[in-house]
DNA sequence: CCGTCTCTACGACAAACTAT
DNA sequence: ATAGTTTGTCGTAGAGACGG
């Protein structure tokens, strides 16, 4: 395979000045670069994208960690962040992880080993110690609040958001309140929060009425079915 | 001082080489 | 035969050389 030290050899030029044609830069004599243009088409020569790589230090690749992609909420985080991506002339590279945490932990690794410049955490399945460990690698921007340290992050109200829903539903009259929830409070802030406000605002609400691992069209159906034969 | 060009470090890995 | 060491690979960018 064509190497930027084919194309010196080639031409009768240095690597450097084969490489201030490739990216167009200042002082190369224009016979010069027409030579060396006409050599790269000639063999169809393309740079190796490793060693460019090698040679920024940066990957120009952004990591996102989400559950999945089949999901409404996710789904417009991502289309937010490839806009922004594109932009600014990153990839995005997505990294599922159906919540496991030894999945994502594989995800963390790789970017420890600079295979991303950055990465974007829309939801987690490791305890947050754990990917905060990872920040000496590079910078991690988290799609939740982080109160105890200075983590990047972005996030939704969700108290105030909740909140406003649930006083929703009481002022149409309801008495008895369902709720459909992913994950565990243990792992989920989101979780967390609905059943504090949930108790909060129905002050009879009880866990028992909670649907749990609601997360796709199909345990929506069955939360349907579990509250029609339980009201 | 400017235009033009060469040399070399960078990091991870594989291949080649050397010592035991 | 095995373990340890050195060298080469890949493209880029900055330092520096050189001629005018």
């Amino acid at each position: 395979m064509t190497n930027i030290r084919d194309i010196a050899k080639l031409t009768g030029y240095s690597v450097s000045t084969v490489s201030r044609v490739i990216n167009n830069h200042p002082y190369v004599d224009e016979t010069k670069r027409a030579k060396i243009l006409s050599v790269i088409n000639e063999l169809s020569y393309v740079p190796n994208a490793s060693a460019r790589q090698l040679s920024y230090g940066k990957t120009k690749n952004i990591g996102v960690i989400l559950p999945y992609t089949d999901h409404p909420y996710f789904d417009q985080l991502l289309s937010g962040i490839i806009e922004v991506a594109f932009n600014e002339d990153y990839q995005v590279t997505l990294l599922p992880t159906n919540y496991q945490a030894e999945r994502e932990r594989m995800y963390l690794e790789e970017f420890a080993g600079k295979r991303f410049d950055g990465l974007i955490v829309t939801s987690r399945a490791n305890n947050l110690d754990v990917l905060l460990s990872y920040q000496k690698y590079g910078p991690i921007i988290f799609c939740e609040e982080i109160k105890e340290t200075e983590a990047g992050c972005v996030f939704i109200d969700r108290e105030q958001s909740i909140t406003e829903a649930l006083l929703y539903l009481k002022k149409q009259g309801v008495e008895k309140l369902g709720v459909t929830l992913g994950r565990s409070g243990r792992l989920s802030f989101n979780t967390k929060v609905t059943l504090e406000l949930c108790k909060k605002i129905f002050p009879d609400f009880k866990e028992e009425n909670v649907f749990w691992n609601c997360i796709d069209y199909e345990q929506g159906v069955n939360a349907a079915t579990y509250f029609k034969e339980k009201r």
